[in-house]
DNA sequence: AAATCGTTCAACCGCCGTAAG
DNA sequence: ACTTACGGCGGTTGAACGATT
């Protein structure tokens, strides 16, 4: 399920995140933030492009990420805001804290898109049972428009409330141990998530944490000094307030 | 036991919107 | 108004893994 190491033209490392990479750009960016995804790499020791690192905190390594183990409530919100908004992946993920856009891109194609596909056509042979002929035409031309332009539809909606008893099984504890270990790696590094982030962890993000034994790389990968550990700002012009404003 | 097929999901790619110069 | 740099988003890919033949 993984993609094999290799490098681009530019010598960047792409394909897994070993839990290497995950330390330092952890490390990384819950000492100094990201400031600048392009550049933080090169400050940060990692061989990889910024649009990477970006996707890899966002999906595993931030704190709070939730992995697999969706809660009926959880698809049942999914399927409904589907419904709504089509494919907006980042707005649906607004209403379900620690899910990513892509994992639950993931879960829409992987499982609800079928149970979304089978509340469709039942959902049409109980219009068609109740309801009149003309309706059914023209509901059946929304359900057709829905799924061509994923546009908002009250009746989808409906008929993908409906679907409560469709909800798949609860995931499995083996599931669970083999999708967390970015967070493991995590934990291991900075202690307990939930005591780190119920804190002061967003509100004061520069603040160097004494749990961390963090080293700031001398040589980068282009073989260029780095020097300052957050070459954007300066220690000297550091203010509380602007942190958070980064933030 | 081996081969094949289907599913899952981490990661990449390319496009778009926005802000700054 | 135009260009450039950057972040963000959604679509797609591809390798691992499990199920089936």
């Amino acid at each position: 399920m993984v993609r094999t190491p290799c490098r681009d033209e530019n010598g960047r490392k792409k394909g897994t995140w070993t839990p290497e990479e995950d330390r330092k750009l952890a490390d990384y960016i819950t000492k100094y933030g990201s400031w600048n995804w392009r550049q933080l790499p090169k400050y940060a020791g990692l061989a990889r492009c910024g649009k990477s690192c970006r996707l890899r905190w966002m999906n595993y390594l931030r704190p709070n990420v939730k992995r697999g183990n969706y809660t009926k409530e959880e698809d049942e919100i999914i399927l409904n805001l589907h419904a709504q908004l089509g494919n907006k992946w980042s707005a649906i993920a607004v209403h379900l804290p620690g899910r990513s856009d892509n994992e639950i891109k993931n879960h829409w194609h992987t499982s609800l898109k079928k149970r979304a596909n089978y509340n469709l056509s039942e959902g049409s042979k109980k219009c068609n049972n109740k309801k009149s002929e003309s309706n059914i035409t023209k509901r059946k031309s929304n359900v057709e428009n829905q799924n061509a332009s994923a546009n908002n539809n009250n009746m989808h909606e409906n008929i993908v409330l409906e679907s409560s008893e469709w909800s798949p099984k609860e995931s499995s504890s083996e599931e669970l141990s083999s999708i967390d270990y970015q967070q493991d790696i995590f934990q291991e590094e900075f202690g307990n998530l939930e005591e780190i982030t119920s804190g002061s962890f967003w509100t004061e993000p520069f603040e160097v944490d004494s749990k961390i034994d963090f080293v700031a790389p001398s040589i980068d990968y282009y073989c260029e000094l780095v020097c300052p550990p957050s070459p954007f700002m300066p220690h000297e012009f550091f203010h509380f307030d602007d942190c958070n404003n980064y933030w």
